[in-house]
DNA sequence: ATAATAGTGTCTATAAGACAGTATAAC
DNA sequence: GTTATACTGTCTTATAGACACTATTAT
């Protein structure tokens, strides 16, 4: 059992030490929280009902550094404030949203130059919501706020036998089609011990009007990764959808995420997701015969740690 | 295209508010890496060839607060540090290490109280290595450091029908048996929105000699979980493997992970392992017929971000 | 022979991919 | 009717679990 009264080599018991503790004059990194709020909207096809594209929302910087870019939203953490609290503020202030799931998504610290100011270590939360769930966005200290669609397209592998390497494409294009985004991203596969460990590197590709803020663009792809891993072993697809869908809209989703090329096969991605869902007497109108709507089935299987 | 002498607000561009930039005189939290360093371990079993248990690192506390206590070797991230150099580098000091996988696991700073002297944000990282590559551990700061066996076994599950509730028990005894730890970890499945997330608290057991500094329990137990389901999609478990083993080896070690009450089926097992190792001509002896020795397949398809 | 372990073969249930079919709406 | 969509059935292949079998060593 522990001890209370036990005494250090000062002849100190913890009460008495933490009296006596004054804070080390070392220097601290400040922290700050980033905030990737994603969403999936309605893509229009000319005669066809709509796609869906994942979207994700960035502010405009209205100081240095980076002034006029664009970034992730996120703010300092306040010295008594719980880091999901941080993030629920974040939240409020740059959106008024209602309910979101987040997750810690990383932590952000091995680039000691992220920020030309000073050292910061920025600890990403992503968040997944219903668009019809998000209100206006009021314009706080952010200068602008928009949401950009984001697609991360494969280009090439290449295995030299010792080493792979893959390209992909990010891009990001503001619903208003204004500012477009576009970056090179070389994933190379480097080994570390027996296991190899992707580790990639971002070029803003040629036509790119503008770049992320800071390191952003890196935070972009850790979560495209992770959306792509999690929503095949989880429910969180169902975070971005309303309470009544129907199942193309779900595929419609899965595909806007997991950024394929070509569809997914209807019938077999029916009869997988079905077990997710449960049938209600709601039906939606489409150009053709018109879809049973579904909602989120409370009781499938699932579980997971808030990591 | 990004605009370098775009002026803010007081008319400067980004040099000038560089040089004029003035960090904020607002408390910042400290920050620490803490490394959960992990290894498996043979297990005496008598009159039958050994089996396997998962060890981790703890360090004895030389000063307040938690004085006499154990805890995850860590320390604060030196202010031009990245945070990945901060792990070698707490590695290096705690063991002679030669060559480890590590991840970050998870950033702990949801509890403001964390440390009674101050606000302390933890990055937590896991480490795997294989016993034989550790060198004997050099006492720096710590004034004990010593290898607990990890367990976690379920106790039960409780479906209520508005949530759910189940319960474990984490054990860590020390190497020579004189350290007994213990909690009751209650794992409650919250509904945030329309997922379930599994929210864990923590409770000394009775007979429990003592606890661990800080929060670590909860590092302790996500550590666990995260391992659990890497190892099942992920070659993470041959890092804590010597080059040449078993296929007995690596089952025992996967149940030593998996904290299973009953073996894994021995066929099903290394029908499944078989695609991940490649047969080598090298045997060892049991106290039955020899077994073969494998390595790890480093073709194997895997690939993975380091998060 | 017996004990202890290594290693294999096969049946079955389940899930995943390919693909072709039928159904119902608007026009 | 045609077009566009919803929805279903079935074949094949791959994988996972159960379980029984054979092989090789030491004592």
């Amino acid at each position: 059992m522990r001890d209370i009264n036990i005494k250090n080599k000062d002849g100190l018991n913890e009460r008495e030490f933490l009296e006596s503790y004054v804070p080390g004059k070392y220097k601290r990194p400040s922290n700050t929280v980033d905030m990737l709020l994603f969403t999936v909207d309605d893509v229009i096809v000319v005669g066809k009902d709509p796609d869906k594209a994942l979207k994700m929302l960035l502010i405009k910087r209205g100081d240095h550094p980076f002034l006029g870019t664009y970034a992730i939203p996120g703010g300092f953490v306040n010295i008594d404030e719980a880091l999901s609290d941080a993030c629920y503020r974040e939240l409020k202030e740059e959106t008024n949203i209602d309910s979101v799931y987040f997750e810690q998504l990383k932590t952000f610290g091995d680039l000691v130059k992220r920020d030309p100011r000073m050292r910061v270590i920025s600890i990403a939360y992503m968040a997944l919501a219903d668009k019809t769930n998000i209100k206006p966005i009021a314009g706080d200290d952010a200068i602008d706020a928009r949401w950009f669609t984001v697609r991360k397209k494969f280009i090439s592998s290449n295995n030299s036998g010792i080493e792979r390497v893959d390209t992909y494409n990010i891009t990001l294009v503001s619903d208003d089609e204004d500012i477009k985004i576009g970056y090179l991203v070389t994933e190379r596969f480097v080994k570390n011990g027996i296991i190899s460990i992707k580790v990639p590197s971002y070029e803003p590709l040629g036509w790119s009007q503008d770049q992320l803020a800071f390191d952003h663009i890196d935070f972009v792809n850790c979560a495209i990764e992770r959306l792509k891993n999690k929503i095949e072993y989880t429910p969180i697809a169902f975070t971005l959808l309303p309470k009544y869908f129907t199942l193309r809209e779900v595929q419609k989703l899965y595909e806007a995420i997991l950024q394929v090329e070509k569809p997914l096969s209807r019938a077999n991605f029916r009869r997988k997701i079905k077990k997710m869902v449960v049938k209600t007497e709601k039906e939606k109108l489409t150009s053709g015969r018109p879809a049973i709507c579904y909602m989120f089935n409370e009781n499938w299987e699932h579980s997971f740690f808030d990591e």
